[in-house]
DNA sequence: ATTTTATATTGCAATATTACGATATAAAAC
DNA sequence: GTTTTATATCGTAATATTGCAATATAAAAT
């Protein structure tokens, strides 16, 4: 026990899963929003922004990558990230639906 | 070590990071899809709509509604659970502003 | 009052995440 | 070619999450 049963959801529910998760940790959030601010992909900088050992930061971008959320390509010295569209595009999905359903919904009993 | 170092960042970062970890998991994900699917509170049934043991769920239910993502309030001896509109309000602000990042970003260099 | 039914809590093992020092890599500058 | 600079990877300790059996709780039905 301990590991997550994925295998038990369907597909979509487990996607979505790895994006929120992603998401899920503010030095993430924090990462997100920078490369957000500079609005470029010449970001060599994100180490100095966060208050994390640059092994963490390395870590936390890796897991952005890996979720589909930021991509990254070498820029000499440097690496490039930037907010990768299809990434969040996925959740936004998901978002409508439930934006959706709170317009329809009636039902209040709780 | 090991755990998040929530003090270094904002308490936006924070609760932004709190939400969408709620969301990573597929179970949570299968629960508020459920409960968008049914569209009431009377549900009693969540257990036997997840391939998981019953105090698992009850687990996952109790982080969601920690997030401020479902309510629930007893109903005889069932407990009646739902969507709460508020803490997806949240999620949504932030999600507004990555799209309409997306929608003005021009530069392309990854 | 006892049994049933629905949910929560406790305790614990398995696994995952977070963080960082140490070290590796690899291009740029000298 | 050595040094600098920027990032990645490895190893590992601290902590968190996941899942469930066992048990507790508490209202409803009998």
């Amino acid at each position: 026990m301990g590991a997550t049963k994925t295998d038990h959801f369907t597909d979509h529910q487990n996607e979505l899963a790895i994006l929120a998760k992603a998401l899920g940790h503010p030095a993430r959030i924090a990462i997100l929003e920078y490369l957000m601010k500079v609005d470029t992909c010449i970001c060599g900088d994100i180490v100095n922004e966060l208050p994390l050992a640059q092994p963490t930061v390395s870590q936390h971008l890796k897991e952005l990558k890996n979720a589909g959320l930021i991509k990254g390509s070498i820029e000499g010295t440097a690496i490039c990230y930037c907010i990768n569209e299809p990434g969040f595009a996925k959740i936004e999905v998901f978002f409508n639906h439930i934006t959706q359903y709170l317009d329809k919904k009636k039902n209040e009993c709780c």
